[in-house]
RNA sequence: GGCCCUAUCGUCUAGUCGGCCUAGGACAUGGCGUUCUCAACGCUAAAACACGGGUUCGAAUCCCGUUGGGGCUACCA
């Protein structure tokens, strides 16, 4: 069992056309905790054999929002291994290979149609209520008629031969599933020599990467035949596959149909946490054993199982990321909040290091999202102006207010600087709140020191800008009653 | 249209061999509580086995069908 263990090899296989999405980093998520929960290997292989759409950019963010993420790779096309290359572009001449085989031993054909003569037989075959597949008119075509289109300068595909007959295989999260290949027709595996299409490249690639178990998306389920077939016929053994369900946004589309904004860095620009993103994502179709539901990322790899995974669809509820993220922000260590922190304020704010700390700690428990705290604690910075009206608690007159202000205005003032904390604040304020009237004392105190309807509490504000700035709003607030 | 996958509260889900399920938890929602506000927190309420047939003493759990949802159907990946 242990050794079987250590020959688990899983692989990433994104192509570089778009930013790392919710759905990949999923997908990466469960690799990843099958192959650490296993002992076992995580490959990351860039699959661009498309060289129209594939940008060296979007490699760079797969590989950035994977780094962000925490997710990392033994093998991959930055760090190299023993199974390289890992972009299929470096690899044609081997895909090249295995394509002269299948076609001196006639298992694949070169095929001169046109898109427009296909195009007319799929029509025709669709209004007939049948499979669109392919009619196999140049399956039987001579080596002379080949030789002879090749030199008129025709440009011809390569097929493989479809048997017609039923493709069965086992699925790790779906068990058993049977796909009618009769009804595939000859699929395309390469544009030509070297330029191998996806199916072709993926199942050559899954074996000379010694892949052990293939994870992916249920998109890639009716793929999984074909992948079968190209290896049958070149006598490769198959790995065994898991095909995952699809996160789906709101409306139960897939998400990364609709969704253009569901990229990785999308989240963490909006000011999600890594840890959040990953404890959110290991939920969507799976749920550990318990009801424990923050999990670290070594938690999720010691309960993690794959066959417990789901086989519908989960909807991406934004809200529960939203709690999980409140959650992290209010227990990862303050130090690194601070850090997070850096993009989402503005410079001079984050220069005042330890104004900055204070004020991310009075207000932590208020932050969903990293990008919530520049609108929320603006006043520890600068006090906005407001309205002297903002001062008054119910029914209160306005000398009443000043009164109270000014008692506060002289306790605080007989506190030391070095004295000068929360605990010590509240215990000589709060006797005169209480004689006076908790709300009537602390209301205009609050509003005084935040210029705002909403926010942390008297005693938290005083304790992060200090003995001065207080006594100065204070003033501020006593000036605007006045006048 | 064809093929494939799928079906427990609004959402994510628990639910090992059918009985312990008058279906549990979490998010969201409502109510209550708390040293001013907003949060946070605590307590609490409402909320689901898609439908129809079987099998069985007994089904959310097994079988069949219907309906709904999704994916794929490219010389994309």
């Amino acid at each position: 069992m242990i050794n079987q263990e250590k020959n688990v090899r899983v692989r990433f296989g994104p192509s570089p056309t778009g930013f790392l999405h919710i759905g990949g980093a999923r997908t990466v998520l469960f690799n990843w905790l099958f192959a650490k929960s296993h002992n076992g290997v995580f490959i990351l292989r860039i699959e661009d054999t498309n060289k129209e759409r594939s940008k060296k950019e979007y490699e760079e963010d797969i590989i950035n929002s994977l780094k962000w993420l925490g997710l990392d790779w033994d093998e991959g096309p930055d760090i190299g291994g023993n199974y390289g290359p890992y972009r299929q572009s470096e690899k044609i001449n081997i895909y090249e290979k295995y394509l002269e085989q299948l076609l001196n031993q006639e298992k694949a054909y070169y095929c001169f149609c046109s898109k427009e003569e296909l195009e007319i037989d799929r029509q025709a075959l669709l209004s007939q209520g049948l499979a669109p597949k392919y009619s196999g008119r140049c399956r039987n075509l001579s080596a002379d008629e080949v030789e002879k289109k090749m030199k008129i300068g025709d440009k011809p595909v390569i097929r493989l031969k479809i048997p017609d007959r039923k493709i069965e295989f086992q699925d790790i999260i779906r068990g058993k599933i049977q796909f009618d290949a009769g009804l595939m027709g000859d699929i395309i595996i390469a544009k030509g020599l070297n330029e191998p299409l996806y199916n072709f490249a993926v199942a050559i690639d899954d074996y000379e990467m010694n892949i052990s178990h293939v994870i992916r998306g249920e998109e890639h389920l009716s793929n999984t035949p074909k992948q079968i077939l190209i290896r049958e016929v070149l006598n490769l053994k198959h790995p065994i596959y898991a095909h995952l369900p699809l996160i789906l946004a709101p409306d139960r589309s897939k998400l990364s149909k609709r969704r253009m904004d569901a990229s990785v860095v999308d989240y963490k620009n909006q000011g999600y946490l890594s840890e959040a993103i990953i404890n959110f994502i290991a939920l969507l179709g799976w749920h550990p054993e318990g009801e424990k539901e923050i999990l670290s990322k070594e938690e999720l790899i010691k309960q993690f199982n794959l066959k417990k995974v789901q086989k519908a669809g989960a909807i991406f509820d934004v809200q529960k990321l939203d709690w999980l993220n409140s959650q992290y922000i209010k227990t990862i260590n303050p130090i690194r909040l601070i850090e997070e922190m850096e993009n989402f304020v503005p410079k001079d704010w984050f220069a005042k290091k330890e104004l900055l700390a204070k004020a991310i700690n009075a207000e932590k428990e208020r932050i969903k999202k990293l990008a919530d705290f520049k609108e929320l604690a603006d006043f520890f910075f600068e006090l906005p102006d407001y309205e002297p009206l903002l001062l008054k608690w119910k029914n209160m007159e306005n000398n009443q207010i000043s009164n109270n202000l000014k008692a506060v205005k002289l306790k605080l003032e007989n506190i030391s600087e070095n004295d000068f904390n929360k605990d010590n604040e509240e215990k000589i304020i709060m006797p005169l709140a209480k004689e006076r009237g908790i709300g009537d004392v602390l209301w205009p105190l609050r509003a005084a020191l935040s210029g705002k309807q909403a926010s942390p509490g008297p005693f938290e504000i005083i304790n992060v800008i200090g003995k001065n700035e207080s006594l100065k709003r204070i003033e501020i607030a006593l000036n605007k009653l006045n006048g």
